[in-house]
RNA sequence: GGGCCGGUGGUCUAGCGGCUAUGACGCCGCCCUUACGAGGCGGAGGUCGGGGGUUCGAGUCCCCCCCGGCCCA
C-alpha cells in the first residue's frame, strides 16, 4: 500500500535534536570550503565580532542573518567561502583589562599588560565561538581568523608599508580629538556625542580706549589663557560698533575683535571666545583668522605652566577655580547651567579635548571622489543604503589620523635612525614590534649610519587592522594562491552603524591596495531593538540573551523569528513571544513532514489529479516569491512565504483534501501514487526553500526521509507544466472548505458526518477529493 | 540645524489613485475532528502620524508639520 510507521519516529521537534544534527555536520565536514571547486566562488566578509562581554540576542540573530546569505549561494550553486573571524585589538580590552585589575594601562609595564589583555580576550572569545556554533552558522571555525594573530598583523603592517611607499602616508603636528583618559588620539570617526550639563559663564571684557565692556558668553573659562580673538556674527546688529576694537579679557590679555558666521547670534550673549582649542570651530577659526595658538593641555588633560596658578590641575578643577577667583574680581555676571552637546570618547566615554599632537596620517581626501564613484559600482542591499556612505564621504575634510599612544594593537613598523632621526621602514612580510625588536637592518637607508635605531612605540588605530579584513580572509599576504582564486571578498555583511568606519574605511584601504573596489555586494542591516523600540542595553535591563533561547526554542525558532520578523534593512523589535511563535511553526512543519513520512515516495507517477496540480501551482508561486526575496538577501518574504504555504495552504487544504487517497483505501492505486508523489516532491520542495534559514530541522527531516543533505542540494526550480487553471480555483477551493466546516458546525455535526450539499460547478475537478474530505453524499 | 530611512489595529505586514483597508502573530468566545505542544468556526481591535492641496475619487501623488531610528554639523 506504501503505507508504514512515520519515518520520523518523534512526535515533537525538540531543540535538543538540533545538536545531533550539528554533530552529523562536525563529522561530515557538511560545509567545507573547497578551493580546487569547478563551481564559482562566493567569498562573504563576515564581520569579526569583538572579543568581549557577552552577546545579546541582536547580534546572534544578525549573525544567523549573515549565515543564511551563505547557504543561499550555496544552494545557487557556488563554492562559498564563509570565514570566520574574531577582533581582538584595541581600547575596548585595554579598558577592560584596566576595570578588572583596577591598574592603569600606562603605568604598567608593557608586555605584562599585553598578556593580561590576551588571557581575558582568550576567555571572551570562547562564549562568542560556542554562540556562534549553536546557531548553526556554516562557517570555518576550525580554521578562524584572530586580528591579534601575527598573521593578520603582519598584513596590517604590510599594507601600511605598502601605502607609505606609495606616499599616501604623512607626519603631521595639528590639533586633533583626544581622549585624557586613554591619551589617545582619535578619529573623527570615533567620536560620540552626549547631552552633558555643563556651565555656561557670562565673562566681562572691556573695550580698549573706552570705559564700555562687554559680555561674553562661554562653556570653556579655563581656556580663557590661550584666548586669542573673540568673534561676533555679521547679521548681529547688536556689536557692529565692535569692529576694529581690541578687547581685553578678564586676565589682562589683548584680543581682537573679529567678524565671523560661526558666531551664533543665539547662543549666550552672541560674543564669542575663540581659544586654542575649545572645540572644532576653534581649529577651524585659529587657521582662517591666522591666529598663533597657545598650547595650554598636557597631554593627561590637566593644564601646563601657560595656565599660570591653574597650572597642573585638571579642566574640570581649572573651570571651578577661575570662575570662583574671577566672580571675586567682579568679572563675572553671571553662571547658567545648560546642557552642551559635547564629544566623548566612543569607547570610555570621556569628554574629548582638541590637543595638538605629531601623528601618522593616512591620505583619504583625495580619494572621495574615485570612492564616490564606486557607489554605482557596488550593489547595496538595500539599495538606498548606500546614502549612509556617500554622505559620510561628502562630509570628510580631513586625512585619518591612524597611529594611537595604545598597547595592544598593531605596532608601526617604523624605526628612528638614531643619528638622522628619519624613518625607517621593514620589508613588508613580517610582524615587528619595534617597541621591543631591534629592526631587521643595521644600516640607515637615509644617512647609511650605523648608530643604531630608536624604535616607534605607537600602535595603529585598529580600523587599520579591520580595514583589510577582506584581504586577510582570502589569502593577501600569507596564501598568495587562494587569493589568486578568490580577490577581495564579494559581499560585505555588516550594521548601518559603522559604515562610517568599518565599510568606509575598508572601501579606502582596498583601494589604495588594489585600485579596485573591495566588493561587488554590501548588505547593510538594521538594529535588534527591544520589544518597545529601544536599544538593548545593559543599564536598561532589557537584554535578551540567546542561550536561554536556544534552551526553550532552539537556534532555528530563533533564526526563523530573525528572518520572519522585518524586511532587510529595517530596525527590528525582538520579544520572546514572537519567537515562541517561531516554534510553533517548526513544530508544525515537523508534523507536517511526519504525516508524510508514513508513506513511501513513488519513484514516479503517470497522472496528476486536478488537486495535485492546483498545490503544485501553488508551490510555484511561493517559490517564485521566496526566490525574489532570495535573490535581495531578504529572508522576510521567503520565511513568511515558506510559513504561509505550509500553515495556510498545505497543510489544512491539501494534505486534508488527499488524505483518504494516500491512504490508498477504497482508491485506485494510480490515484494514490499521485497524492504521494505530490506529498513528498512539495514537501521536499519546502525543505529547500527554508534550508537557508532553519537548517537544523530541514534538515534532520531531509536525512531522515531522503537521505544525504538538503544543504548540499540546490534551491527548487518552477516548472511551467504546474502552472495549470487550476492555481486559479485555490481560493474558492479553500472557501468551500471553510464554508463545509462552517456549517457543519452550524448544523451540530461532526466533522467526519455524512452532509449533503452542492458542489460549486467550478470547483467539480476537485469533486472527488472534496466528497472524501468532507464525506459528502 | 542638515541628510537618510521609516510611521497602516498590541506586534509585524499587504497595499503602490477606485468596491465597506490585506493577512499573520497575539487576544476573547465556542467546538473537538487519531499527522499536529495542534486544529476548526466565530469575535473584539485601525481617526492608514497630523494638517493642507491635486483629483470625480488618496494609506496610495504634491507641500508643510509632528514622531521614531541612524548618521552628520
Amino acid at each position: 500500500m506504501g503505507r508504514s510507521q512515520p519515518k520520523l519516529k518523534e512526535k515533537h521537534w525538540t531543540p535538543d535534536m538540533e545538536l545531533e544534527i550539528q554533530k552529523v555536520w562536525e563529522q561530515e565536514d557538511t560545509y567545507r570550503f573547497n578551493p580546487e571547486s569547478e563551481k564559482p566562488f562566493f567569498s562573504i566578509d563576515t564581520p569579526p565580532p569583538y572579543a568581549s562581554g557577552k552577546w545579546h540576542i541582536a547580534a546572534a540573530i544578525h549573525y544567523s542573518q549573515i549565515d543564511m546569505i551563505a547557504r543561499t549561494q550555496r544552494m545557487k550553486g557556488y563554492e562559498v567561502y564563509f570565514p570566520f573571524g574574531i577582533d581582538r585589538n584595541g581600547l575596548p580590552v585595554e579598558v577592560e583589562t584596566e576595570k578588572r585589575y583596577n591598574i592603569k594601562m600606562l603605568e604598567y609595564p608593557r608586555e605584562e599588560f599585553l598578556k593580561l589583555c590576551k588571557d581575558f580576550l582568550d576567555e571572551a572569545e570562547k562564549d562568542i565561538l560556542s554562540i556562534s556554533k549553536r546557531l548553526g552558522i556554516s562557517a570555518d571555525f576550525k580554521n578562524y581568523f584572530q586580528t591579534d594573530s601575527d598573521t593578520w598583523r603582519a598584513v596590517t603592517q604590510a599594507t601600511f608599508i605598502d601605502a607609505w611607499k606609495k606616499g599616501y602616508v604623512y607626519v603631521d603636528y595639528r590639533p586633533n580629538n583626544y581622549c585624557p583618559r586613554c591619551r589617545t588620539t582619535l578619529a573623527d570617526a570615533e567620536v560620540e556625542y552626549r547631552e552633558l550639563p555643563t556651565k555656561l559663564v557670562y565673562l566681562k571684557f572691556k573695550v580698549e580706549g573706552t570705559e564700555d565692556s562687554v559680555i561674553v558668553a562661554t562653556t570653556r573659562p579655563e581656556l580663557l589663557p590661550a584666548c586669542k580673538a573673540v568673534i561676533y556674527n555679521p547679521e548681529d546688529g547688536r556689536y557692529g560698533w565692535l569692529r576694529g576694537k581690541i578687547l581685553t579679557t578678564p586676565l589682562g590679555k589683548h584680543v581682537p575683535v573679529y567678524e565671523h558666521p560661526y558666531a551664533n547670534p543665539e547662543f549666550g550673549t552672541g560674543l564669542v571666545m575663540v581659544c586654542s582649542y575649545g572645540d572644532k570651530m576653534d581649529v577651524q577659526l585659529f587657521r582662517e583668522l591666522n591666529l598663533e595658538p597657545t598650547i595650554i593641555l598636557n597631554e593627561d588633560g590637566t593644564l601646563n605652566e601657560v595656565a599660570g596658578k591653574y597650572a597642573g590641575l585638571t579642566v574640570a578643577e581649572a573651570k571651578e577655580l577661575i570662575i570662583e577667583d574671577l566672580a571675586s574680581q567682579g568679572y563675572v555676571e553671571k553662571v547658567e547651567e545648560i546642557i552642551h552637546r559635547t564629544p566623548v570618547c566612543w569607547r570610555c566615554k570621556t569628554p574629548l579635548e582638541i590637543v595638538p599632537m605629531k601623528e601618522f596620517y593616512l591620505r583619504q581626501v583625495e580619494f572621495v571622489n574615485e570612492l564616490e564613484s564606486y557607489i554605482s559600482r557596488v550593489n547595496f542591499y538595500p539599495d538606498w543604503a548606500s546614502n549612509y556612505w556617500r554622505d559620510w564621504l561628502r562630509s570628510i575634510s580631513s586625512d585619518w589620523p591612524i597611529s594611537r599612544r595604545r598597547y595592544y594593537a598593531t605596532e608601526i613598523p617604523v624605526w628612528y635612525c638614531k643619528s638622522c632621526g628619519k624613518a625607517a621602514l621593514p620589508p613588508p612580510g613580517k610582524y615587528y614590534r619595534p617597541w621591543k625588536d631591534d629592526p631587521p637592518f643595521d644600516k640607515c637607508p637615509h644617512c647609511g649610519s650605523t648608530d643604531g635605531f630608536e624604535g616607534e612605540r605607537r600602535v595603529f588605530d585598529t580600523w587599520m587592522d579591520s580595514s583589510i579584513s577582506p584581504l586577510v580572509y582570502n589569502g593577501y599576504g600569507w596564501n598568495d594562491w587562494l587569493f589568486t582564486k578568490l580577490g577581495s571578498s564579494d559581499l560585505r555583511p555588516q550594521g548601518k552603524d559603522i559604515v562610517r568606519t568599518w565599510l568606509h574605511y575598508t572601501f579606502l584601504r582596498v583601494h589604495q591596495v588594489l585600485g579596485e573596489p573591495a566588493f561587488r555586494h554590501v548588505w547593510i542591516s538594521g538594529m535588534g531593538l527591544d520589544s518597545r523600540g529601544r536599544a538593548m542595553h545593559k543599564s536598561l535591563g532589557n537584554i535578551i540573551y540567546p542561550w536561554p533561547m536556544f534552551e526553550k526554542y532552539g537556534a532555528d525558532a530563533v533564526r526563523f523569528f530573525g528572518a520572519s520578523e522585518a524586511h532587510h534593512g529595517s530596525d527590528f523589535r525582538i520579544s520572546e513571544a514572537k519567537i515562541e511563535g517561531s516554534f510553533k511553526f517548526l513544530q508544525k512543519l515537523w508534523n507536517v513532514a511526519r504525516f508524510i513520512s508514513q508513506f513511501e515516495e513513488p519513484g514516479g507517477v503517470e497522472e496528476l489529479l486536478p488537486t495535485d496540480l492546483w498545490i503544485l501551482g501553488e508551490l510555484n508561486r511561493s517559490i517564485e516569491r521566496a526566490m525574489t526575496g532570495y535573490s535581495k538577501f531578504d529572508f522576510f518574504d521567503p520565511a513568511n512565504e515558506v510559513r504561509t504555504f505550509v500553515w495556510e495552504v498545505f497543510a489544512p487544504h491539501y494534505i486534508e483534501l488527499v488524505k483518504a487517497r494516500a491512504y490508498g483505501d477504497d482508491i485506485s492505486s494510480k490515484e494514490s501514487e499521485a497524492a504521494r508523489w505530490t506529498l513528498h516532491y512539495v514537501l521536499k520542495a519546502i525543505l529547500r526553500l527554508a534550508a537557508p534559514i532553519i537548517p537544523h530541522i530541514t534538515d534532520y527531516i531531509w536525512r531522515s526521509l531522503y537521505g544525504g543533505s538538503v544543504h548540499k542540494e540546490l534551491f527548487p526550480e518552477t516548472r511551467e507544466d504546474w502552472n495549470t487553471p487550476y492555481l486559479s480555483l485555490g481560493e474558492k477551493l479553500m472557501e468551500f472548505d471553510s464554508f463545509v466546516w462552517k456549517t457543519k458546525k452550524e448544523r451540530g455535526l461532526k466533522m467526519k458526518d455524512p452532509i449533503s450539499i452542492d458542489i460549486p460547478s467550478e470547483l467539480k475537478p476537485f469533486e472527488g477529493d472534496l466528497r472524501r474530505l468532507h464525506n459528502i453524499i
